[in-house]
This record gives structure tokens, C-alpha cells and sequence, in this order.
DNA sequence: ATGGCCGCCCTAGGCGGA
């Protein structure tokens, strides 16, 4: 029986290819220390996955998933945690989801589809698998479902900003995918499914801008400042009262060679 | 105010990202 007071520090990160910025990933590990990170877009295949920078870095334990070119999740711990099954959306193999339990806690690591550019199904096939995939899992954690129960914490990058303020301009980002009413709506039934707590938005009002991602394109993406946030961090809401803390790591988008998404993280007691 | 930028792949233009 585990039983702890120490904090469980959890952070989630697109890294967009971890082999290309392992000695950015371990940098942050030093800097910032969290008990488990959960990476997405590794676009690596497990055999070519950088193991040995992580290990002596100390997260001796982890729980890989990729592919080569493309996706890919991963979670690495400086704690013991058992590895669970991961699970298939859309009848696809491809590797969007990893799962372990770490001190009695479900950690669910997900990268959910982009879906393309144009946001109608009957239009563009990319769209309709995001549609897809979330609603798998919305069923999945739903009550007809059959997702792991108890306390979870559900993180990664679901490439959707859900509120007015996850965006630099709502007006101009509602027709854009990863705004529209439709994925909004589709995530806040997933959201629903077991009543997750958004952590972000636990912590940060409701009229503060929040973004965890800057495209490329921008020559100045600090100050342009045309974010999104697309990286989450869900708690169920047994962990309510053990939250006591959550990180944008807006500064990690400025150092060289950056992905361009920023790390979040959350802190509880447990 | 939308730009055109990244990283990947049986190395070079095409795909996917969002």
C-alpha cells in the first residue's frame, strides 16, 4: 500500500520529435523536476527511442509508444509506476495514448488527431477522425465504458482550446480547427464523462488569456502573442482538494530550437 | 494580421502539423 504526503509532481509536453530535442527535454527535466513528464509527437519508433539520456537523468522508469514519422506518446517517472494497457481509437494502431498508475493514480497521456484544415467531415476525412476519437473517448470514460476507475489524471496535447480566452482572437479562430463550436462541444462532452476538472482553468480566471502553443510562422511569436491552448491537464474530482499547484512553462518556447508548444504542469498532494 | 515555419521521410519535395 502506497501512502504518501509528498507532493506528485505531473508535467505534459508536445515535443515535437523527442530524438531531435532529447537534450531539450532532459534540460527541462533538470530545471524544473517533475516526478512524471508525458510526452506527445515523439516521432520515434521504440526502438530508436533515446532512452539512455532520460535514464541517467534519473527517470528510470518508462512507458513508450511510437511510431516512425509520425505521433507518438511516451511517459517517463523518476517513481515506480505500473504500465497499463493502452487503447486503440478508431480502429487505428497508430500510437495516441499511453497509460500507467503512479501512487494509485490512472495517468492518461493522450495525443488527440489535429484534423486537417477544413473543419466539415464530409470535406476533409482528418476532421472526422478527431470528431471520432473523441467521442470514443467520451464513451470510454463514460458510464457504459470501461476505462480504468478511480482517481486519474487525464493529460496531453487534445488540440483543442475550448473557451473564449484559449485563443488570441475568438471571433477570428471560430471557423479555424481547434476553435470551432463543434470540436468544442465534442471535448466538453468528454470533459463531462466523468466530470475532469480543466486544472488550468481551476487556477487561472476565466477572463485571463491561457495559450500553451505558438505556430512557427511567427517571426515574433512572444509578441505577437497568437496562441492557443491546446495542452491540458484534467484531474477527476476526488483529486479536487489535492491540488495545489499548476505551471504554464510559457519561457520553455523561447529556448533554442523550441517545439512549439510550451510544457504545462500540475502539482498535488496525495 | 495571417503568415509561411517546422520535422519527418528509403534526401527531396510532399505530408502533417493547427
Amino acid at each position: 500500500m502506497t501512502s504518501t504526503q509528498s507532493p506528485l509532481r505531473v508535467a505534459t509536453w508536445n515535443i515535437n520529435s523527442v530524438r531531435l530535442r532529447e537534450e531539450t527535454v532532459l534540460r527541462f527535466l533538470r530545471g524544473h523536476g517533475p516526478d512524471v513528464l508525458c510526452l506527445q509527437e515523439t516521432k520515434s519508433p521504440d526502438s530508436a527511442f533515446p532512452h539512455d539520456g532520460f535514464e541517467a537523468a534519473g527517470y528510470v522508469h518508462r512507458h513508450v509508444r511510437g511510431e516512425k514519422g509520425y505521433n507518438g506518446v511516451a511517459i517517463l517517472s523518476r517513481i515506480p509506476f505500473e504500465p497499463l494497457d493502452h487503447r486503440l481509437f478508431c480502429g487505428r494502431e497508430d500510437c495516441r495514448h499511453v497509460a500507467a498508475r503512479v501512487n494509485g493514480i490512472t495517468v492518461h497521456n493522450f495525443y488527440v488527431p489535429a484534423g486537417g484544415d477544413v473543419p466539415d467531415r464530409e470535406k476533409n476525412d482528418k476532421f472526422g477522425h478527431k470528431l471520432d476519437f473523441l467521442a470514443e473517448m467520451r464513451d470510454w470514460f463514460g458510464p457504459d465504458g470501461d476505462a480504468p476507475s478511480g482517481p486519474s489524471i487525464l493529460v496531453g496535447d487534445l488540440n483543442i482550446a475550448p473557451h473564449e480566452h484559449d485563443v488570441w482572437s475568438h471571433k477570428q479562430l471560430l471557423k479555424v480547427v481547434s476553435h470551432t463550436p463543434v470540436e468544442v462541444d465534442a471535448l466538453e462532452a468528454v470533459r463531462a464523462s466523468r466530470n475532469w476538472i480543466d486544472v488550468a482553468r481551476h487556477y487561472i480566471p476565466p477572463e485571463e488569456k491561457a495559450y500553451s502553443w505558438w505556430s512557427y510562422r511567427s517571426k515574433d511569436w512572444s509578441g505577437a502573442d497568437k496562441g492557443r491552448r491546446l495542452d491540458h491537464i484534467w484531474v477527476t474530482p476526488d483529486l479536487r482538494d489535492g491540488l495545489t499547484g499548476y505551471d504554464m512553462l510559457r519561457d520553455v518556447r523561447g529556448w533554442e530550437k523550441p517545439s512549439d508548444h510550451a510544457p504545462v504542469a500540475v502539482e498535488l498532494s496525495v
